[in-house]
RNA sequence: GGGCGCGUAGCUCAGCGGUAGAGCACUACCUUGACAUGGUAGGGGUCACAGGUUCGAUCCCUGUCGCGCCCACCA
């Protein structure tokens, strides 16, 4: 005997426990073996992370589906792991050290640190794969994969050797995106531009040798120049005045009347003493400050391009701290650059140099991870030629081989891979792939797969032995992500898994990982295995909290989905998620969704508690097809319609549409009317109808369970089991049963009749609750002027109605008793005898206003009607519609009136 | 500056060339042998605004206003 109510928390561990123990999630089942294969590589969490709703929301989809086709009889493999998040880890664990008052890594060194990061690996590594486990994600946990394990690193290494002997990995010195309290390069993608507020400051330059002009300070208004000042000087402004001790040039603009005569000049560089020229170039802005602009091509992105244009010095004057170093002047050296930053700006004033300061707003690069500001910092670096690789990437998507859904997001996906920079892969960490890069006495670079290969091609170039040293350098991250569709699989062994399950069926990932992941795995997984990785990248929004904030632990709006679960369920939380996924929109989420749905697995539960207790147990053979009862036929139509707008929904990625669809049909169809129509039958003598009822009941249910349980797996999977016989096992566990496949069940008469049954109930109540009368109260029920179908309906349904809409006897009449409340259905008049017991005056603007209704109907589609164009140009069976349901409207205005007239007549 | 998206019931959101929907909230009544985490009934909307296309626009097009996000950024 089913609980009074649900418990999610009981009946999650034990579900738990039958899929493992079934091992149902394991991919090439045998009994699959020649079914088509389908395959999703889960975005693998950092492993430092716990679960967010993010990945609640990602891997909620991700499962829907992988159950959805498992169910369709496919062998599916959804592939787990975790990704090893160098800077994200190696940051956690510093940071635990620090805690600890341990000493710093660069104390310990390389070897010591990574045994501790190992170690907190060990520890607290699987924090998140138990987290997806109680979301109920339906991953093969024993094909579990890290980036970093065994064959994972050989992969990258092959990859990063394989790319370089083909020159499309090549090694670098140009400016980067330098971290300098990490120490790291980062790649463009992994820093934020955050609006400070800041100062411009506007210095002279003195120009060299005396040199002096006339500077225009006044203009008509056809901008011509009015008035001059002589200058010996030109003004150039910046947001980073220490960087000044690092120009090479100022720039103005070709065409800049001002500084005509000054191109070719020179100017003497204050605190430095460096004669640095004055050039022309199209980057210099006349329209912004003076029009000159200073540049330092070692420290702005802008700026290095200019200076290579001009062949202008570069002039790098920071280490990697981002502290002045020996290029500068003695008195910054050793300086931090926003100390220096004070003391700059102090001397040119002393000097008479500072002609201005603006207040200003601009944006400022930062590190994604931990925040620090940012320096373009001229460094040797690795970098993959990722324009090349783009290429195959951007036709596989021209050609609609990967599609991406939602599809404006390919616009996005172009957008970016059509103007992609080299990628620079390096990273100054110890926690990653450390590069197989060795350097020979000279700087000679040998790539290999590992030192003895290097060894080897070293003493061969040198002719003799010699000393490599290894590259520091550790790799990317989201390098060894890239290959996370084929090495995961096996590659570069040719497993059979690789050719079974690659290319991957879909990929389900937030819009915020599109560049990071998305295009690089296209990039690599067809350059590698020279066909896509995916087929579908289906993209969904971004979870926010209830007021559409993004949710962050600074905000302190972050909702735990453990929390969620412990307190709603897993099913409860992901059937939220999955009708929420609207394409398209983010998700704002709030409890109150969340308690709704939980509310539903109840009125599930309970539904199943009924079945249980009317002994519906479901028959071997029963056939949806060979039912006679019209209600038995009626409801089998639904599900077929409703099993398929939930397949569709799936199909389609309209995850919102496929869990409205079960949600509606449960609750709405089979709750609210089926098994309330099934009542008087269940407890009727008609031992047939019982009988046939009492099976369609549990052939519903288990379709019910079906559709539900990819959104729900864990209340479906478990009153799977229980809703059987007693001593009667199941002979597949749900979430290997066969998903709801009907032919032909829909039944037109069928529809129409319980379609009258509900009308009529629906009216009846409708009309008692207008008229107050108390919903306790009894009433006797007069059917009028009933067509020969009508009145064997109302027999028929005699006891149904008599049930639902609390009524005592139900008798037929040739008219309306005086003082009755009157219901216009069709062709039939019900009326209500309820003189003296409602009063009639409302019943008189009850049915005034429903005539009204009428009238404005009619009204409306008169207007259509008698509109030339409509007629002639509108489809017929739109126009026909709108005849027939003018004349509907029509005969039931007609009826309403003539009810109208009995009540005023009465008084 | 370029791109994408969103303005529909009090709130959160679906939808869609022809009759405007859901959940929550609200109001009234109801502990009826599945379920009060429930039932029944009800109130509530110029579908942001202005033009256009169309027989017909909440839906398609253009523009305006408001909001959000992404990319690139002028010193």
């Amino acid at each position: 005997m089913l609980e009074k109510t649900y418990q999610p928390k009981t009946i999650e561990a034990r579900v738990h426990q039958d899929w493992s123990k079934a091992r149902a999630f394991e991919a090439g089942r045998p009994e699959r073996a020649k079914a088509p294969a389908y395959s999703i590589v889960i975005p693998p969490p950092n492993v430092t992370g716990s679960l967010h709703m993010g990945h609640a929301l990602n891997n909620t989809l991700q499962d829907v589906l992988c159950r959805f086709e498992r169910m369709r009889g496919k062998d599916v493999l959804w592939q787990p792991g975790t990704d090893h998040a160098g800077i994200a880890t190696q940051l956690v664990v510093e940071k635990q050290m620090m805690e600890r008052q341990e000493p710093h890594r660069r104390t310990i060194g390389r070897e010591k640190f990574l045994e501790k990061v190992w170690a907190w690996k060990a520890e607290s590594g699987g924090t998140i794969i138990n987290q997806l486990k109680r979301l109920g994600a339906s991953c093969d946990w024993s094909r579990e994969r890290f980036t970093m394990d065994e064959g994972l690193s050989a992969a990258v290494l092959k990859v990063f050797v394989d790319l370089y002997n083909q020159g499309l990995i090549y090694r670098d010195k140009r400016l980067v995106n330098w971290d300098p309290e990490f120490q790291s390069a980062l790649s463009d993608l992994e820093v934020d531009m955050v609006e400070l507020k800041g100062s411009l400051w506007h210095f002279r330059y003195p120009l060299s040798g005396g040199l002096s002009y006339r500077f225009p300070t006044a203009y008509d208004e056809g901008g011509a120049a009015v008035a001059w000042e002589a200058r010996n000087f030109i003004v150039v402004a910046t947001t980073r005045p220490e960087t000044m001790l690092g120009d090479t040039a100022v720039a103005v603009h070709p065409e800049d009347a001002r500084y005509q005569d000054l191109i070719g000049k020179t100017v003497m560089l204050p605190l430095v003493g460096r004669e640095i020229p004055i050039i022309a170039d199209e980057y210099s802005n006349p329209e912004i400050g003076s029009g000159a602009v200073k540049i330092t091509p070692a420290h702005d992105f802008n700026d290095y391009q200019v200076g290579k244009r001009h062949n202008l010095p570069l002039i790098n004057i920071f280490d990697a701290k981002a502290q002045l170093n020996d290029n500068v002047p003695a008195k910054y050296r050793g300086l931090d650059r926003l100390v220096a930053r004070k003391e700059v700006v102090a001397d040119l004033e002393a000097q008479g140099l500072l002609e201005k300061v603006e207040p200003t707003v601009h944006a400022v690069p930062h590190a994604q991870r931990g925040n620090a500001l940012i320096e373009p910092w001229l460094t040797d670096q690795w970098y993959v030629n990722a324009a090349e690789l783009a290429k195959r990437a951007i036709a596989a998507v021209e050609d609609g081989s990967t599609k991406f859904i939602p599809k404006n997001w390919e616009k996005t996906y172009f957008e970016w891979m059509r103007n992609i920079q080299p990628w620079c892969i390096s990273r100054q960490l110890w926690w990653g792939h450390q590069i197989p890069a060795w350097y020979g006495p000279d700087g000679r670079i040998f790539v290999a797969l590992d030192e003895a290969d290097a060894q080897r091609a070293a003493a061969q170039h040198y002719q003799q032995d010699v000393r490599l040293r290894r590259d520091e350098d550790v790799l990317d991250t989201w390098f060894s992500s890239a290959l996370w569709p084929f090495s995961t699989l096996g590659w570069p062994q040719q497993t059979p898994e690789l050719s079974r399950y690659y290319p991957t069926s879909a990929l389900v990932t937030g819009f915020d990982i599109i560049f990071f992941w998305v295009a690089r795995m296209m990039m690599m997984g067809l350059h590698f295995m020279r066909e896509i990785p995916f087929h579908d990248v289906y993209i969904h929004a971004l979870v926010r909290d209830d007021k559409g904030q993004k949710m962050s632990k600074t905000r302190g709006n972050v909702m735990d989905p453990l929390g969620m679960i412990d307190q709603y369920g897993a099913d409860a939380l992901r059937f939220t998620l999955a009708a929420m996924a609207a394409q398209g929109r983010d998700i704002k989420l709030s409890t109150h969704r969340v308690e709704g749905y939980r509310n539903f697995a109840t009125k599930l539960w309970n539904a199943a508690r009924f079945a249980e207790m009317n002994e519906c147990v479901r028959q071997k053979g029963f056939d949806p097809k060979s039912v006679a009862e019209t209600l038995n036929r009626w409801i089998a139509g639904e599900v077929e319609r409703t099993a398929a707008a939930v397949t569709t929904g799936i199909e389609t990625y309209k995850f919102n549409e496929a869990a409205t669809a079960i949600y509606e049909f449960t609750w709405g169809t089979f709750c609210d009317w089926y098994l309330e129509l099934a009542k008087p039958i269940l407890n009727g003598d008609d031992e047939a109808a019982k009988a046939e009822t009492r099976a369609t009941t549990a052939w519903v249910l288990d379709q019910i369970l079906k559709l539900l349980h990819p959104f729900m797996p864990f209340i479906t999977e478990e009153l799977w089991d229980r809703l059987v016989e007693v001593g009667v096992k199941r002979e597949n566990l749900l979430c290997l049963s066969a998903w709801p496949v009907h032919g032909n069940l829909a039944d037109r008469a069928a529809d129409e009749e319980i379609g009258w049954l509900v009308n009529l109930v629906s009216e009846i109540r409708s009309v008692r609750s207008e008229m107050n009368v108390p919903a306790g109260a009894k009433t006797p029920l007069i059917v009028v002027a009933a067509s020969k179908v009508d009145r064997a309906r109302a027999e028929n349904y005699e006891e149904t109605i008599k049930r639902l809409a609390r009524i005592d006897t139900l008798t037929f009449a040739k008219a309306v008793p005086p003082g009755s409340a009157q219901i216009v259905l069709g062709e039939t008049t019900v009326a209500l005898p309820l003189a003296g017991v409602i009063d009639m005056g409302t019943e008189r603007t009850r049915l005034a206003r429903e005539i009204e209704k009428s009238k404005a109907e009619i009204k409306k589609i008169d207007a259509k009607l008698a509109n030339q164009n409509f007629v002639a140009k509108a489809p017929p069976e739109v126009v026909e519609e709108n005849r027939e349901r003018r004349a509907d409207f029509e005969a039931t205005m007609k009826r309403l009136q003539a009810a109208l007239k009995r009540v005023e007549a009465a008084a």
